[in-house]
DNA sequence: ACTTGAGTTCCATTTTTTGGAACTTCTTTG
DNA sequence: CAAAGAAGTTCCAAAAAATGGAACTCAAGT
């Protein structure tokens, strides 16, 4: 087993809760000997990757992994673009918006722009929820053909909440009616008394895939107000699809939605 | 050499204008035989390191880099307080600012908040400049003793415009004014027509050590606007100083200071 | 069908990596 | 303040991975 795949595990313990490690959190997170441990800390800051905290024995990741993060959005250029739209319509209208891609079956938060009313949606970047009992899961979901949305749950899946697909029979239903509007919708799934809105799109020539979604209170934001939010996020993504030539993007069609929240 | 070596001077060619690599690219860049680059790509999409582009043979930084990035700005959390405070007096004042951070004798920015205005300084995350000729640069080595500047430069250094230092001594000269006034100042160094104000600010907790910076067109800004940045990025600077008990912090000291532009 | 450029696979040799144990700090506590 | 304990580092021979040259595959372009 090369030690790449070590050092690519001692990234993966870093995460909103743990800012830095020491050797012996490597011993008891990997089970690795505090020898390996020891020397594949040092190698790593030795090569630019890690950085000690102050004189400590604790290791953080570099800035050189901080530059590189920054450039993913810019080489995923869909995320910037997809970005920009989420950024404007979260700043219109308040509430929080934020993209996610999807990885398998779950969904991860890529970036995020927090609301300014006073209750206020907050998610966190690089947080995982399940593709399939989410909004912007849905709306990535939507645009893999059934058969491809059964393969990716062989074992199937357990609804978390009330509101969410219980089967697949379910779920596949509540893509086809993604598709069909052009917007996916969730409420109460992820978080009680939420609402999210979520438009899927993708850019065939690299082959990304982005969810825009704007996530508010469901008690306080009006039919009106809900439908603005569903027009403006989906007029920002069309506009991406087409730069993108997007084929699988699913137009708006609020006809055929019910438009009551 | 360690393998890691190898993975690190990868990471290390994705630049700002070089957002993904082959293996040919690998084999140029870093003079590596192509059975060595081919491998080594795909060992680092197999760990999670890269992905690739579609399905191309192109390879770029992936997700999981991008979320450790993320993770930096809250690791190094003086790096997120300077940004808040610079973030805010650009929203005031339209101008761009940003924080930065010195490698050796190197600046590199690590935020960046776009100004307003349509004549506005463009900087771009992940730029190295020269730290001698910068007031970003100067406000982090005025917190160095003066021996330990020497020490830095022993070659000494060849100034890239009129307004930078030309020599150690001058240099030396700039950082006891930059000591006494408690900012750093620049004119035409960098960039022409552009003149910048910077904080320097730690922690000795971590000893994490960031620059904060306003920068603006010198032709349209008054010497009144130009005092009241001072007078804010010092502000903010010295809160997160009392904060964190930085001893080294210079404060500001307008009596001292020649007061017009 | 031929050429060219790009990428991958193969293999014996060389080089790293591994993990247990001994050794060194640093910290805590009696 | 010394002893015990925890955390980290270094050492070593065995085991595993990396190396680089050459042969091979694949896809365009002519």
């Amino acid at each position: 087993m090369s030690i790449l795949t070590a050092a690519a595990d001692v990234l993966r313990c870093f995460s909103s809760t743990r800012h830095d490690v020491t050797v012996t959190d490597l011993v008891t997170l990997l089970g690795m000997p505090k020898s390996n441990a020891s020397r594949l800390l040092r190698a790593m800051r030795d090569e630019g990757l890690l950085e000690t905290v102050g004189d400590s024995k604790r290791y953080r990741p570099a800035l050189l992994l901080a530059q590189i993060g920054q450039l993913y959005r810019f080489a995923a250029s869909l995320i910037d673009r997809a970005d920009a739209v989420v950024g404007r319509v979260s700043d219109e209208i308040g509430h929080t918006g934020y993209i996610s891609v999807r990885r398998g079956t779950e969904i991860i938060g890529v970036t995020a722009h927090p609301g300014r009313h006073a209750l206020r949606v907050v998610t966190s970047i690089g947080d995982r929820i399940p593709a399939f009992a989410s909004s912007t899961g849905r709306a990535l979901l939507a645009r893999l053909p059934d058969a491809e949305v059964r393969a990716l749950y062989p074992e199937g899946f357990v609804a978390p909440s009330e509101t969410a697909p219980r089967d697949m029979d379910e779920l596949l239903a509540r893509l086809a009616e993604t598709r069909r509007n052009g917007f996916a919708e969730s409420h109460d799934e992820a978080v009680r008394g939420v609402r999210a809105i979520s438009v899927g799109l993708g850019d065939p020539a690299t082959g990304d895939e982005v969810a825009l979604c704007i996530s508010f209170p469901a008690a306080t934001v009006e039919p009106s107000e809900r439908l603005s939010i569903i027009r403006s996020l989906a007029e920002g993504a069309a506009e991406i699809a087409a730069l993108t030539q997007d084929k699988r993007f699913f137009p708006l069609n609020l006809s055929s939605s019910e438009t009551a929240p």
